[in-house]
RNA sequence: GGCCCCGUCGUCUAGAGGCCUAGGACGCCGCCCUCUCAAGGCGGUAGCGUGGGUUCAAAUCCCAUCGGGGCUACCA
């Protein structure tokens, strides 16, 4: 049988990381088995959901490359793959379901259930509604013909209880006392999430469904629904929950969630995935960095981690760093030319062009984060209007600062061929002449040009930026001494 | 409160009775390299929540306990 998976956000919010990991897991799973990858909406709350939200998730997977086989946008045998789009289908079931006597309908009010839920709750028993509100079945029908309001609840079989092996937790049992009789259409006529959720595993024929556990203690009544579809219910596989530093589940509060943010901030997809999917299961070797299609060859969802995560945006740095060092010239600047232009608030000349092309080699083992690059070039393209206050006050405000200056204008002043090497024997021999070593001689003139103590390399800084412009910052900086 | 899940370095994890004086990665610290910052190399720091068992032997099995988390809606 063919492996279906399928990821279901609802677009009540963007595309959150731990949303993203579980499209990742599942992402996996299908092409580690040759499946298919579905996405759906899960739109059935209709009050918060909104079509921006939807495209921000859809913008994110793609962007993610989580490239899906079936679902929303592409279509697929089973229609649009927006719940919205089915709710003939939800109610359809849910009269087939009272008419097995599967499902009833509820008159229980808000009040009254919680009225149950407390006396539950200081009984000490089980707080699930069992139905024990409910008229008389005689009752029903004239009820219902008269109009008033009612939801549809689904009869939990009682007593009885639900087993089923969840790939990463393996025996579960749970009693039916604790699952309430859940309403799968509410007065409106709408359909909840269990419904709707459920008939669509079942109507596109999903295998396994893979999620975040906070949905764990509802899969009971997943299987119920399913089995009541006459259905055989999908296989299970609950993933922990992703945690913020204070071990609570991971929400705003604790910084970037949205994958939008990590996109701005100048990570990676490839890094971010790779992150992701350590966060709960781990190559098997020593290593920690794999490609997308080494996870795919590699990823078992039976080894996948029972813990809770805590997301670390460090170790994720730490990847994205990998990733940009992994990456050609060309596509460097490819994904960071805008970056930089929009820094500067122009568009760079052929010339520029050039000389950023030339310092690519140097930067891109200095960047973590793609907006990094911003920093490391703006020297080459403006003035320096002004030096880093640090910087100045630490080299710039000693007496060696003015001898290195004059040394270097006089080592540097005469050179007919302006390379790299003829810069580096120049400023070496400035170094043997003047008596100073290379940081009390080199750093007052990278303040110069650059106007800061960090900087790319010096001597290639200083042939990318040409002769006359380094001759002109050093005598600038020296003037201000 | 009820039910469920989880518990190895600060963090992510390897570990499925002897291979563990617990391995790797990030972080942190130090050293090396070195024109700064990175990168890289080398080294170091730090952990089996606790208490009982079972066993010749337990991080691995059992019980208890403590701790953390999730669910408990006409949200998903």
């Amino acid at each position: 049988m063919t492996v279906r998976v399928r990821f279901a956000p609802s677009p009540t919010g963007y595309l959150h990381v731990g949303a993203a990991r579980t499209a990742l897991y599942n992402y996996l799973f299908a092409r580690a088995n040759d499946g298919v990858f579905i996405l759906r909406s899960d739109d059935t709350d209709t009050a918060r959901s909104t079509e921006e939200y939807q495209e921000d998730i859809l913008e994110h997977m793609e962007w993610l490359g989580l490239e899906w086989d079936e679902g929303i946008v592409i279509g697929g045998e089973h229609g649009s793959y927006r719940q919205s789009d089915r709710y003939d289908r939800y109610r359809e079931v849910a009269r087939d379901l009272i008419e097995s006597d599967s499902a009833y309908y509820s008159f229980a009010t808000p009040d009254q259930l919680e009225q149950f839920r407390k006396d539950a709750r200081d009984a000490g028993t089980s707080p699930a509604y069992d139905g024990s509100l409910e008229p008389g079945y005689g009752e029903v029908a004239g009820r219902v013909a008269a109009g008033e309001s009612a939801v549809i609840r689904f009869r939990v079989p009682r007593p009885g209880e639900t087993r089923f092996t969840d790939i990463v937790r393996e025996d579960m049992v749970f009693d039916h006392k604790q699952v309430d009789d859940f309403v799968i259409l509410r007065s409106d006529g709408s359909p909840t999430y269990h419904l709707a959720s459920t008939v669509d595993d079942v109507d596109y024929g999903i295998t396994h469904v893979i999620r975040g556990e906070d949905l764990l203690s509802s899969t009971p009544k997943h299987i119920l629904l399913a089995q009541a579809m006459g259905a055989e219910p999908a296989t299970y596989a609950h993933l922990s929950l992703l945690m913020g530093p204070d071990g609570k589940k991971l929400s705003k509060r604790h910084g970037d969630t949205a994958m939008s943010a990590y996109r701005e901030m100048g990570v990676l997809p490839e890094a971010i995935n790779n992150y992701l999917a350590l966060l709960g299961w781990s190559l098997g070797d020593e290593e920690d960095v794999a490609s997308i299609d080494e996870m795919i060859s590699r990823f078992d969802l039976t080894t996948v981690s029972k813990n809770p995560a805590v997301f670390d945006p460090q170790k994720l740095e730490w990847l994205n760093g990998v990733y940009i060092r992994g990456m050609s010239d060309d596509e460097f600047v490819a994904s960071t030319l805008l970056l930089v232009e929009e820094d500067l608030g122009r568009t760079l000349s052929a010339d520029e062009r050039e000389q950023f092309m030339e310092m690519v080699p140097l930067i891109k083992e200095r960047t973590k984060l793609l907006p990094e690059v911003s920093d490391q070039v703006r020297f080459l393209f403006t003035n320096i209007d002004k030096y880093d206050e640090k910087s100045w006050s630490k080299v710039m405000d000693t007496p060696e600062a003015l001898v290195a200056l004059d040394a270097a204008l006089a080592a540097l002043t005469p050179l007919d061929e302006w390379t790299i090497e003829s810069i580096e024997s120049a400023l070496r021999q400035m170094l043997v002449d003047t008596g100073l070593n290379a940081r009390k001689g080199f750093q007052p003139v990278r303040v110069a040009i650059s106007g800061s103590t960090v900087s790319p390399p010096l001597f290639e800084s200083l042939a990318i930026l040409g002769k006359l412009e380094t001759l002109t910052r050093i005598s600038n900086a020296r003037a201000l001494l």
